[in-house]
RNA sequence: GCCCGGGUGGCGAAAUCGGUAGACGCAAGGGACUUAAAAUCCCUCGGGGGCAACCCCAUGCCGGUUCGAGUCCGGCCCCGGGCACCA
């Protein structure tokens, strides 16, 4: 039975095998050292996808290697379980969003099963559970108590027909994705975390974290945004004293301290209070002020916009000069960066240099550069005018470069009380606040008496009821008065129940702290999250690398200040696996939009020379399709592929080695059938490869006694083979090339002849080789083999084999000769040869002779072992 | 606009510290087995020249450093990604 490979019933007997012998399952060892091996947790959103059977695959590949190297390994699993698409299969079929998510992790539970990852099951978690979501009410409280967690007014996405909020995401070219009603902008109360608190460590313990790909820290560096700058006041003119019938000043932050001499204007947002104050008597000035406050706060669509402004009739008064300035309503002003306000430095800043055109405000330069590239400043812009320099034109600050200028004006400006140094965060704070139903309820009561009253802890959790389903007319807390209804805590008068839920980022931002003690029921975490954690590898989409990610590393150090435990960074070495990538085929529709049609139903053909495809409709019509070339896998081009078919058809072995084989993990992966039909051939190989050694019985000698020259080469290939796939899934994480050696080794046995018992033992050797160095890859077709290979004990449960170094060594090496670098001849010389030896044994080459043509040597370099290049 | 990656056969890729470019796999072509097909096995497979031994060219383009460059340096072209009026 066993000369066929039935990969079902392979990786049924393995899968069984590890359930039964709870192989995954693993407890804290002090006296073992662990290593935490965690994969993004999915979205229980249906089915499986490719992306995921890559990014499992990798994580478990590294589990089993590391199990193999005698580490107590934790590989957990568990499931992102709130979130909008529940809400929406909910308005499509009227299933509660609970209903569907628990059906969802149900069956993809079981696919993750069916492709053998060796996960601790015992400890998994969904983040929709009341015994986890509780946590993340515990803890916001300890945020509130603490100040962290805040209330305060946001500017959001709202959809005026179906009573929303949308996500940036949401909002098409103006309109809601699901209305197509026009979205406004609408201020609404919601609950922030202070993550700018922590913007400083976020951004230094980037260089603590050496584990972490490059572009990675350079993205969260980048969106931190540390300017170093100055905040500069500008005192009210009488005009803006009466107008808000208060004294003060109009704050600014600027890292251009030294063009303060250049200021011609000041430029304040549309949210500005000062605009709202300007524009009550003046009806164009607030018509004005609504059309910037309307339309997409998305950022990117804001950069593109022209710069249009209207002055405000009020002004400050120079800081230095006294002069009157004047404040203009400006849309290229952000409120939710510095101060909300800018001095306009039309000299010497481009966005400033584009208003001023616009308006004909005055230009006045102050800056001349070092290299006097420019004298006047005018249109169009000149980059070199924002360059620094020395400053011109500017009182007592004359004569002094940029550093010198901004150290003096920062000091005068702080003698006065009208300034000071400072440094800015393009990071801002982490809005949480979302009017969904589908998430973690925010704990809070609001009570007519008292205020806001946090849910005291020992009412904790705050339930989310799980019978309700959105319809698509706001959330349907609003309407549930059994949830909403409640007694204020305080003075136990009637009062309300905060109905918005939390961002499902932060249900992300601990659950593994949570996998080490998934059972505590008092505490968020306990001591077992000190043995396990940091996370030793973490493995996930490189689309992670900002939000998730920063999250996790803020929401650690807020656990850490708390006393709860003492990680203060999360995951030491983090692996972003590139995206899956598949073919694109289309075809135009008759309302002009694009139909896409799965690859694997488009069939190619040749007419009259071209290569043209072809694909059946629903509706059983063959149409001529386009070719859009490679594309993420994705619902919306509808190029996926569903593992589960691939498992059917070839089984998870193949499954996880083609997409280990394809590309490095941190590439994109191509998709190919043909490849995959490839890795299914070699699993074949494989198999009959050890089951025809076998049939001839068991060797009984030892490999490392052999004598001949055949047995030795394939000794020194398996313990090369071993060396290198040691390496490469070790220390460089490349799969494919590990798998390479595998392959290689497996061709070098299909060659080897020595029917010998000694020339047996060795290849008995090489096949065990192979079936140990690729079990983390393809676990189930090597449980099977080991047995077949005549052991006792699961391979699972075997270490990873020492590379036998005295199999490595050559009695002769072979040299490649040069001259004046090209390639000229090889010679083969006693390994440990002396470089003279070398160089006569090169010289004395036929080829050799012929391209030195009785010249002069040079020059002679030798690498040992290696190389020889001679220079005529 | 700024900041990262990356450009190597027909294709996915390899070459890890400056030392034999193309390992491994896919596709293709040829052959064996077969009534036939599939599967399997063997051979060829960057381009050009040569009867052959071999030679020349070739890692996006131009230049440089070096005995020697896919790899290092300078300049450019193209592709992908991130951020994007951040004052």
């Amino acid at each position: 039975m066993d000369e066929i490979y039935d990969p079902a019933a392979v990786e049924r007997a393995a899968q069984d095998y590890w359930e039964r012998h709870r192989t995954f399952e693993v407890r804290e060892d002090a006296g073992r050292q662990k290593y935490y091996c965690l994969s993004m947790l999915p979205y229980p959103s249906g089915r499986l996808h490719m992306g995921h059977v890559r990014n499992y695959t990798i994580g478990d590949v590294l589990a089993r290697f590391m199990r193999m190297q005698g580490r107590n390994v934790l590989q957990p699993m568990g499931w992102d379980a709130f979130g909008l698409p529940a809400e929406n299969a909910a308005m499509s079929n009227r299933v509660p969003p609970a209903r569907w998510t628990r059906q969802n992790i149900e069956y993809m539970r079981s696919q993750l099963k069916s492709l053998g990852f060796g996960i601790d099951w015992s400890r998994e978690l969904a983040t929709c559970d009341p015994s986890y979501y509780r946590w993340n009410q515990w803890l916001f409280l300890r945020m509130l108590e603490k100040g962290i967690a805040y209330r305060k007014t946001g500017v959001v996405n709202w959809d005026p027909v179906d009573q929303t909020v949308l996500a940036n995401e949401q909002v098409i070219e103006g309109r809601g994705w699901r209305t197509g009603a026009l979205v406004e902008k609408r201020e609404i109360p919601m609950y922030y975390l202070d993550i700018t608190r922590y913007a400083e460590e976020l951004l230094g313990d980037l260089e603590r974290l050496p584990g972490w790909p490059e572009r990675v820290k350079v993205m969260q560096a980048n969106w931190i945004g540390r300017s170093e700058g100055c905040e500069i006041a500008f005192p009210y003119a009488p005009d803006t004293r009466s107008a808000l019938s208060a004294d003060g000043a109009l704050k600014v932050f600027t890292t251009r301290a030294d063009t303060l001499f250049g200021v011609t204007f000041m430029a304040i947002a549309a949210e500005h209070p000062i605009a709202l104050t300007a524009s009550s008597g003046n009806p164009r000035l607030a018509a004005f002020v609504d059309e910037c406050r309307r339309g997409s706060v998305m950022e990117a669509d804001v950069a593109t916009q022209d710069k249009k402004g209207m002055p405000t009739g009020l002004h400050v008064l120079h800081p230095f000069t006294g002069k009157p300035i004047e404040i203009w309503v400006a849309n290229y002003v952000l409120m939710s960066y510095g101060e909300g306000a800018v001095m306009g430095v039309p000299a010497h800043d481009e966005r400033d240099f584009e208003f001023a055109l616009k308006n004909n405000l005055r230009i006045a330069a102050v800056v001349r550069s070092k290299t006097g590239a420019y004298e006047h400043v005018q249109a169009p812009w000149n980059p070199a005018y924002s360059e620094y320099g020395i400053s011109v034109d500017s009182g007592e600050f004359s004569g002094l470069e940029f550093r010198a200028a901004v150290d003096a004006i920062a000091a005068a400006l702080e003698k006065r009380g009208l300034g000071r140094r400072r440094i800015q965060y393009r990071l801002r704070d982490w809005g949480i606040s979302r009017q969904r139903y589908w998430g973690c309820p925010i704990p809070l009561i609001h009570c007519g008496r008292c205020g806001e009253v946090p849910v005291p802890d020992e009412q904790l959790p705050v339930l989310l009821p799980e019978d309700l389903a959105p319809d698509g007319s706001g959330n349907p807390l609003n309407k549930t008065p059994a949830f909403y209804q409640c007694v204020c805590p305080k003075c136990g008068g009637a009062a309300r129940r905060e109905t918005d839920t939390m961002d499902t980022f932060v249900d992300s931002s601990w659950y593994y702290l949570r996998y080490t003690c998934p059972d505590q029921a008092r505490a968020m975490v306990d001591e077992r999250v000190a043995y396990w954690l940091p996370v030793d590898q973490y493995i996930g989409g490189i689309e992670h690398a900002i939000l998730h990610l920063l999250y996790s590393r803020f929401w650690t150090k807020v656990m850490r200040d708390l006393t709860l435990m003492a990680c203060d960074e999360p995951f030491t070495n983090l692996l972003t696996q590139g995206m899956v990538l598949n073919h694109i085929y289309s075809c135009a529709t008759t309302e002009g939009r694009r139909r896409y049609f799965n690859p694997a139903g488009v069939r190619p053909r040749s007419e009259n020379g071209v290569d043209i495809f072809e694909a059946t409709t629903t509706e059983g019509e063959t149409v001529r399709v386009e070719y859009g070339g490679l594309g993420k896998m994705s619902k919306s081009e509808n190029n996926g592929v569903d593992p589960e078919g691939l498992i059917a058809r070839f089984g998870a072995d193949t499954a996880r080695l083609f997409t280990m084989f394809a590309s490095p993990p941190e590439q994109t992966l191509e998709w190919s059938d043909e490849g995959v039909q490839g890795a299914s051939r070699f699993i074949r190989r494989l198999w009959s490869a050890v089951h025809e050694h076998v049939r001839q019985g068991l060797p009984a000698g030892a490999a490392a006694g052999t004598s001949s020259d055949v047995g030795k080469a394939l000794r020194r290939a398996a313990h090369h083979a071993l060396a290198k796939a040691t390496d490469d899934i070790g220390r460089r994480r490349n799969f494919n090339t590990a798998i390479a050696a595998g392959m290689e080794l497996l061709n070098a046995v299909g060659r080897f002849d020595d029917a010998s018992e000694g020339g047996r033992a060795v290849q008995h050797e090489a096949l065990e080789i192979i079936t140990l160095m690729l079990s983390p890859i393809i676990p189930h077709v090597c449980h099977a083999l080991w047995h077949a290979l005549g052991h006792e004990r699961a391979v699972v449960d075997e270490p990873w084999p020492a590379v036998d170094e005295g199999a490595l060594v050559q009695d002769t090496v072979e040299y490649v000769v040069q001259v004046n670098g090209k390639l000229r001849g090889r010679i083969r010389l006693a390994a440990g040869s002396d470089e003279n030896t070398v160089r006569q044994a090169a010289l004395a080459d036929e080829q050799v002779a012929r391209f030195v043509d009785g010249k002069p040597v040079r020059k002679a370099i030798v690498v040992p072992g290696k190389l020889i290049n001679i220079v005529v």
